[in-house]
DNA sequence: CCCCAGTCCTGCGGGC
DNA sequence: TGCCCGCAGGACTGGG
């Protein structure tokens, strides 16, 4: 679940720790089935110790610690993930510990329930062949609505399922896909070598409003609680979505619509049909 | 090019 | 009340 929101909620909240020197680097959780990390751990650790953190940054879904070693340390959340300053949600799903010297922070956390995320120390050379030629898109907070059209205007997929893909675009899943074209007046199911030039702009402008208001509200929280930011505190964006998990209400926009629930590449889509017409 | 089903994994909520 | 199944979906893979 965490997508760009929350994905920057917890870079912004680690931030603490830059200027700070890793001391030590740990697995947790042996009683599970043990998260990806690359390399294993005796070499992870290694090429940590010592180093200090100059830079914490963010591409997509991935946050981005960079070390004075120029080797950078990729948390990769998916679907459960959290990176933390302290006090994660339970002792149970833990699955790694650095401990820092220098600073207020002692440690850094990567917590992850389901454990399908991963943590992986890559250095420069790693990092360019890891998202090179086509593997990872633009930030979407940095893409540019030409970028966004040249790049799927002859595409004849759908487009929010075309927004999910992070070769295009880094950063949107299946919450803020619906959010944006809700926001955009673009039905979910449209094909991308259908749509205008102005329709391509306003996607590209609902993604810069959604993305940076959800930033605003920390991200979503929903249901099942398992979304927090580095201090382990929910969200806030839940409350405030326009379409996603609100099937058979009325459409606050419009007040005509009811929204409507599809599925699109086996994942849910919300969008008004009133609002969002073919 | 695009779609679909399956994979990893856990917690939960609906249905019986 | 209690239990079981299916669903949630990020990234990836293999087959059509």
């Amino acid at each position: 679940m965490p997508e760009l929101p929350e994905v920057e909620t917890m870079r912004r909240g680690v931030m603490p720790i830059v200027g700070q020197t890793i001391e030590d680097v740990r697995r947790v959780a042996v009683k599970l089935r043990p998260i990806l990390i690359q390399p294993r751990v005796d070499a992870f650790r290694r090429r940590c110790l010592g180093r200090r953190i100059v830079e914490v940054g963010r591409l997509g879904k991935r946050v981005l610690v960079r070390l004075d070693s120029d080797d950078t340390i990729v948390f990769e959340p998916r679907m459960t993930g959290l990176v933390l300053l302290a006090d994660p949600p339970n002792r149970e799903h833990l699955r790694m510990e650095f401990s820092l010297g220098g600073g207020s922070s002692p440690q850094l956390l990567y917590w992850d329930r389901r454990g399908l995320g991963n943590v992986r120390l890559f250095s420069p050379d790693e990092l360019r062949r890891q998202w090179g030629e086509g593997r990872l898109g633009p930030d979407a907070l940095a893409i540019s609505a030409e970028q966004l059209r040249d790049a799927l205007r002859r595409r004849r997929r759908p487009v929010k399922v075309a927004l999910l893909d992070q070769a295009i675009v880094a950063g949107i899943g299946n919450l803020y896909a619906s959010e944006i074209l809700h926001v955009a007046q673009i039905h979910p199911a449209a094909r991308c070598d259908r749509l205008t030039r102005a329709q391509w702009q306003r996607i590209h402008a609902a993604t810069q409003h959604v993305l940076l208001e959800a930033i605003r509200y920390e991200g979503s929280t929903l249901s099942d609680g398992t979304y927090r930011n580095a201090l382990n505190q929910a969200g806030g964006y839940q409350n405030h979505h326009r379409v996603y998990d609100l099937a058979g209400q009325q459409c606050r926009r419009c007040e005509m619509g009811v929204i409507q629930r599809i599925v699109q590449a086996q994942r849910a889509t919300f969008f008004c049909p009133h609002c969002q017409r073919r």
